[in-house]
DNA sequence: CTTGACTCCGTAGCACGGTACGGAGTATAT
DNA sequence: ATATACTCCGTACCGTGCTACGGAGTCAAG
């Protein structure tokens, strides 16, 4: 098994270095052993924790989430309904997130089904809805 | 018509006093006049703007869309159709929101369902996923 | 006239998730 | 041997939209 420097463990976890460092100082991931130089030595098992948190980025996920998905996963005090529970509170955001979105699209086309498009700034409905 | 210090037309623009000097910072309502003694006097248009702000912002325009929206209905030479581009673009980008968040929602929900909510986190399937 | 509410200003901080800088030292390929 | 690429560290900065602080001065009501 051989160890990886910042370089290679950030490609093969798809960030860059600099994201590497900032998972480490946000205990995202572990501090890696170093070599006698200083340079980071990462085990593979960190570019899977790697992806693991872009993967419940993808989610939609926080940081501060995936902080607790990974507590969860290294204490085996933690049960499968913890990791569920977190889940149900992310899909009640995303449907908050979306019901707040078709709001906005909603009076958006309304507003620019009044607009013409053409002639000038003071006619626009879209801007005359705003004003007041 | 008289002029409105800073409390009064944060309160009827619906925002706060730091707000006010904040949007006046970034240049989204104009200097208003002092008194002697240097306090801020509004007139009640720029109460209108404020609530312009708001208005726009909840349609999910940004700050610096208002900004462009409000140079728009400041310039005589500006038309109605780059209003409605602005709001194009910014539908666009609603419904790209919107279909990331469906995408996550699809996810997160097949997940869901495949979790039965008990025993230990090292079946997890939800956590399963996102490992590998 | 006093009290309390308001205002002034500049600066700093928050949350979020990174990104960049710069000067030094180290590793690697040729 | 040298050129190039990589790594180290701390700190500062990005964008977004505010919010807070603190000490001083001012205004309005009673």
């Amino acid at each position: 098994m051989k160890s990886l420097t910042i370089g290679r463990a950030a490609r093969l976890g798809g960030v860059g270095v600099e994201t590497m460092r900032f998972y480490e100082r946000e205990g995202l991931i572990p501090e890696p052993p170093r070599t006698f130089s200083g340079y980071r030595q990462y085990p593979q098992e960190t570019v899977s924790r790697v992806r693991f948190i872009k993967r419940a980025q993808e989610l939609g996920f926080t940081l501060k989430e995936v902080r607790e998905l990974l507590s969860f996963r290294a204490s085996p005090r933690a049960s499968c309904r913890d990791v569920k529970e977190k889940a149900g509170i992310r899909m009640e955001d995303i449907d908050r997130k979306i019901e707040d979105l078709r709001r906005m699209k909603r009076a958006l086309s309304k507003l620019m089904a009044a607009c013409e498009g053409r002639g000038s700034v003071s006619e626009c409905p879209i801007l005359d809805a705003m004003e007041r």
